[in-house]
RNA sequence: GCCCUCGUAGCUCAGGGGAUAGAGCGUCUGCCUCCGGAGCAGAAAGUCGCAGGUUCGAAUCCUGCCGAGGGCGCCA
């Protein structure tokens, strides 16, 4: 009997107590009643608030209704026992049998197992990262390209059609400074003041300057295009190759400049335009954003013809919308938060709805500690460390789970010892290690020639069992709720505490026949079980873009 | 100055208004003749930053204050 079904129960309970005129509610059954897992075990396998929160409506006191959904719901099959207690608390027991049947539903399901459609029919648009083309990848990246890419998956999960996009900044003064950088490095000359520093400008140089070794000897405006042009190709396959090791794969690269090229800009404009929130003024266009909520108004136009940053941001707003999107998610870091305000304005303007079309998650800061220290991200320092360096260093699994695993808007202080270190301090091996000991007991099993047999679910009554498919029921609600939430932490939690249900469960119930034992319809039934327990495993570690190990 | 995020065990952090506030790491004590000890059982460890408020009930919601980080360009 899993959650939902629990929930539906109680509702069908409500909605005949009220149609005997026993309580009435004058609102009707709310369709969200609440069923939760009580911390304290002897509260029952599941406990709901229902008549608390119904009380005052119903005009009856908690307990009250209480006891009359408590009555009623004893005649429901498969649930065992129904207690009242505290101010008004359901404790739900439910029969060791209709608990075990659990453990088919998710055998079955297999891969689908925890997918669900409460997102179903739903675009979202998933832009993160966004960085220049003019630089490796670095720390200030990486949780994001972890965390975004972990809450498309999630969206996936709950039957979203996402799209992952990376918004690439290739147009502005930035690229010219990194042209002129490189050009600098390919004369063996110093960099100018604001250009960029790192190492990685004279490899770009020299890997640039021995493929075309003759460019030296065009005109300088000629060569500084060479240079920025090829610099950015081969800066761009860089940045796709670091995330492709991550193993956070993109949908769409979308470039800046295309919006400028194909006319985007001008047509996001007349778009705003018939709108009504533009004007002009001192010889520049304006977006009237302080019409929703903004605290200034933002020029979209500059006087002297040229276009902000600000302009690029609403024409691929606007076809993000018009190719179909109904949620745009923005993942920025803290050190753009300045800029929600703005974009949510922008989108009011554009139309939309701000509190549903657009979406803007802030990522605090990652700090990073190595020996008691705070790592000063600083490209002229040296001291940056790039996004290849990282997972070299941790692996991509530590990684990715060691970012997957808090709320992206914690502060978050990560020691490089630690995560380099690969050690089991690290929750993911937990996990990881409980998917082999899984795979572990089910090749065992198909060498002693032990078959799983047929599903006795009344068998799966020891308390450890009860406990192991009340969690793997969870499975499907917090993967619900980490995508309406957009925090896959929850699944990483999750799966954390699930592990833990298990090495438990693995203690004291043994799984196969010792010795010569004869298997028994218990050794049957659990293996069942833990194939079901390895299915929950596997499905939520790749929600987290986490590899599940049969072996480590 | 204004705005945003954060403040929970020694450390790193979970805790969508509910019951006795949790986990990992670290510290201490036990458990390997058979399914993986990267595990399990137990112990110690807290003024949930402070003060008010909302209600049957607040770590959670509201206000103020204190502290940490960040943001406030016709820059990109």
């Amino acid at each position: 009997m899993t959650p939902e079904q629990l929930s539906q129960a109680v509702r069908e309970v409500l909605a005949a107590a009220t149609d005997a005129g026993d309580v009435a509610l004058p609102g009707g059954v709310p369709d969200d009643i609440t069923i939760e897992r009580p911390r304290n075990r002897e509260h029952g396998d599941y406990a709901t608030n229902a008549a608390m929160q119904l009380a005052k409506k119903a005009g009856t006191n908690p307990r009250a209704l209480a006891e009359l959904l408590a009555d009623r719901l004893r005649q429901v099959p498969g649930v065992e026992g129904v207690d009242v207690a505290g101010p008004g608390f359901l404790n739900i027991t439910v029969s060791a049998a209709a608990h075990g049947e659990l453990a088919r539903s998710i055998v079955q399901a297999g891969q689908a197992y925890g997918h669900g459609d409460v997102l179903a029919g739903v675009r979202i648009d998933v832009e993160f990262i966004s960085a220049n083309p003019t630089g490796p990848l670095h720390l200030g990246h990486v949780r994001w390209a972890a965390v975004g890419d972990a809450i498309a998956r999630v969206l996936e999960a709950a039957g979203a059609e996402v799209s992952r996009e990376f918004y690439i900044n290739d147009r502005g003064v930035q690229m010219d400074h990194f042209g002129a950088s490189i050009m600098a490095r390919a004369h063996g000359k110093d960099v100018p003041d604001d250009g960029y520093h790192g190492e990685y400008i004279t490899d770009l140089a020299q890997a640039i300057l021995s493929a075309r070794p003759d460019i030296v000897t065009l005109p300088d405006d000629e060569q500084l295009v060479i240079f920025r042009e090829e610099g950015y190709k081969l800066q761009l396959a860089e940045q796709q190759r670091q995330l492709g090791d991550f193993r956070t794969n993109f949908d769409v690269w979308f470039s800046e400049r295309t919006l400028h090229d194909s006319g985007q800009v001008e047509h996001g404009l007349d778009v705003l335009r018939e709108k009504g929130h533009i004007f002009e003024s001192d010889g520049a266009l304006w977006m009237r954003t302080t019409d929703f909520g903004d605290d200034k108004d933002r020029v979209l136009i500059k006087q002297d013809g040229s276009y902000t940053y600000f302009a690029s941001d609403t024409a691929y707003y606007v076809d993000k919308r018009e190719r179909g999107f109904d949620i745009c998610l923005y993942l920025l870091g803290a050190d753009h938060h300045g800029y929600v305000g703005r974009l949510k304005a922008m989108a009011a303007c554009a139309g939309d709805d701000p509190d549903y079309n657009i979406e803007i998650p802030i990522g605090q800061l990652v700090k990073i500690m190595r020996e008691g220290e705070e790592l000063r991200l600083s490209k002229r320092a040296g001291t940056m460390l790039t996004l290849g360096e990282v997972v070299d260093a941790a692996g991509v699994d530590a990684l990715r789970y060691s970012l997957c695993r808090y709320p992206a808007d914690s502060p978050l202080t990560l020691d490089v010892a630690q995560i380099t270190k690969q050690t089991s301090e690290n929750p993911v091996f937990y996990v990881q290690y409980a998917h082999a000991r899984l795979s572990s007991i089910l090749r065992n099993a198909e060498e002693l020639g032990v078959d799983r047999g047929e599903l006795r679910p009344e068998l799966l009554d020891h308390e450890r069992e009860s406990l192991l498919l009340a969690a793997l029921g969870e499975f499907p609600r917090v993967v619900a709720s980490a995508a309406e939430q957009r925090e896959p932490h929850r699944v990483a939690r999750y799966l954390e505490d699930t592990a833990s249900t298990f090495h438990k469960f693995y203690d004291v119930c043994r799984v196969l026949p010792m010795g010569d034992e004869e298997t028994s319809d218990v050794h049957r039934s659990r293996l069942w079980l833990v194939e079901a327990t390895r299915v929950v495993l596997a499905n939520g570690l790749a929600m987290l873009g986490v590899s599940a190990p049969e072996r480590m």
